[in-house]
DNA sequence: CTGTTAGCGCCTTCAC
DNA sequence: GTGAAGGCGCTAACAG
């Protein structure tokens, strides 16, 4: 049913002349005589000739296309991270193949099997949570396919990688709630092995201890905990609880649920801080003060990096870390202003 | 860079036979020898031989390839969209490439082209709002590409279509509304020109006439009204407005803000609902009643359609309108029970 | 300047 | 059963 493409022979025939003579004058690279080139791009342009791009890759070994591999779509802060990949290889004439894992291994797995069968120029993942094999990802080193991680990485990987800053990203929220007064600072972390959990679990610590706060287990909570809501209920009425910062807005929102049941004012007793600036968090009453990520700009640093990795394949292992902003809302007591975003 | 693939050539050098053996012994096609057989699939395992899709494709003219094109990926809505679509599409063995036109016609056209320049097998899109002019849809159609469009139509393309039942699901929300007594409802257009638009305001206005309400002018606004804001706080304040139904969650927030303004309450004064169940929907308060669209189910019929025409190429010109389900939370009074889902 | 040849990786006749 | 030949669309090297 397709209808069939004109092709570099099509035009050679009718102008008898042979393909090679319709590339090099389509190409511009060899010589043509003035008359016959332009005979032929006119041709060309009557027709619609379009070059496949199929015929170049078989040739060149190259798709021009670069593989994406993401845990979903669902998440506003991979939504945006798409785009700011999308930007920058649209821009820069390549395709995207999309992949997602769901945040399973086995389907990560296959997906990496996928793009490098579909021959992809490079490879831009945000590995699985669930991830405790990287093997997949070595075998995507080893075909010589560039990798380059983004949001997530694991030490048993050695590909370059671009993440957020999470330390300084708690570290300048918890430091932010010290300043405002609050001495008793609750933090539920996030899901166990993942890298971002631990930093932001350490910037909170070291923000601490910049203030000569001691570190309480008692005010340290897991999101994996099948408790949680009671445990946070439980914090907030027995702790003197007056400020939280939480390893995702969704976990700050189940700190203003418990606050709301326990008819504990926010900001006026506790001052909340999430993290992710997720939509949710300007929609919320009172809106939420978060940590954002900028992830459109760390996908586009990510893409940026794969296609300079693509063309020049020597660089090395490099490892860029994005800066974070605080934005603070009304979740917060306001501290003297300094040099933080408001919005 | 890239580490040579190893080629159905290669193993059969190996072993001393052609080509066309190994390739027959790998597809299963003609006969060959037991014995050789064996030896062939066992070498092709050991030396990890995939067969390259890309000159299958030149050969075959397939590319088991789907285009993409959605007008944003930051709206949630897509992003569920585009999960559905995905996982139809990997089950099936399809690969996804995707693009975007920000809404700009222009860069849909410039999508459309890159799409069928990679010899995508179908597409798949969701044309953008300003689009006035379809000339590069017809193309794609011209050049044999089946073309699926899913959420937005036009008159103007002979194309199958999967769109929501968007007369519908807004006249089950103001249906509801008029059932628990409300008798003056406030409606938000959306933008102009959208067929979303003008269907979302026909089952307004055909749940009003089944209650018997007449269709007041100054009930109706517009959302790309430069003062609507006022506007709703001035209908709000002067026409004893009980119920509200808006094109979209956002706009049914801006109801929100302004019902908080006038200390309107919510639900006790004013009965809202929105349209297409964002997230913000359950995390306002109180939590917004709203038509959910099956975003995921819509992605995944247009996908499955898609692949049904690739397919079978002759099968016609088909339109299939999704169900939508009016989801009831807080922000409204309840009517009596009946067959509507609660969430 | 332009035509011929060869080959990217694979499959499909057509002989033997 | 298996090999040889041709071709998908294109480009590069080598002849003229």
């Amino acid at each position: 049913m397709k209808k069939k493409r004109i092709s570099i022979t099509d035009i050679a025939n009718e102008l008898s002349v042979t393909p090679s003579t319709v590339s090099r004058a389509l190409n511009g690279g060899g010589k043509v005589s003035e008359k016959k080139r332009q005979e032929i791009l006119s041709l060309a342009k009557k027709l619609g000739y379009r070059p496949n791009p199929i015929a170049k890759s078989l040739l060149e070994n190259k798709t021009h296309t670069i593989g994406l591999i993401i845990p979903e779509f669902t998440h506003h802060f991979y939504s945006r991270m798409l785009a700011g990949i999308e930007s920058v290889t649209s821009k820069a004439g390549y395709q995207l193949l999309i992949c997602t894992s769901n945040e399973k291994q086995k389907q990560e797995i296959k997906s990496t099997q996928t793009l490098l069968d579909a021959r992809v120029d490079g490879i831009l993942a945000t590995i699985s949570k669930m991830n405790d094999k990287f093997q997949h990802l070595q075998e995507v080193m080893d075909s010589g396919t560039p990798l380059v991680l983004v949001d997530r990485f694991s030490e048993e990987i050695e590909t370059p990688y671009v993440i957020s800053d999470d330390f300084n990203g708690a570290f300048s929220a918890v430091d932010y709630l010290c300043q405002s007064g609050c001495k008793n600072i609750l933090h539920i972390k996030g899901p166990a092995n993942l890298s971002t959990t631990f930093n932001r679990f350490m910037g909170y610590k070291e923000a601490l201890r910049k203030h000569e706060i001691e570190v309480k287990e008692e005010l340290i909570l897991e999101s994996s905990d099948a408790n949680l809501v009671e445990k946070i209920r439980f914090c907030l009425k027995n702790q003197q609880v007056d400020g939280a910062f939480a390893y995702s807005d969704y976990l700050a929102f189940e700190i203003y649920r418990a606050a709301s049941d326990l008819k504990i004012p926010i900001p006026g007793s506790l001052s909340v801080i999430g993290y992710a600036d997720e939509p949710l968090a300007t929609y919320i009453n009172p809106t939420l003060s978060t940590v954002n990520q900028q992830p459109f700009e760390m996908g586009a640093t990510g893409a940026n990096y794969l296609l300079n990795k693509i063309n020049n394949p020597d660089i090395g292992l490099e490892i860029r870390s994005l800066e974070t902003k605080l934005v603070i809302r009304d979740s917060c007591t306001k501290r003297a202003a300094k040099e933080c975003q408001f919005s």
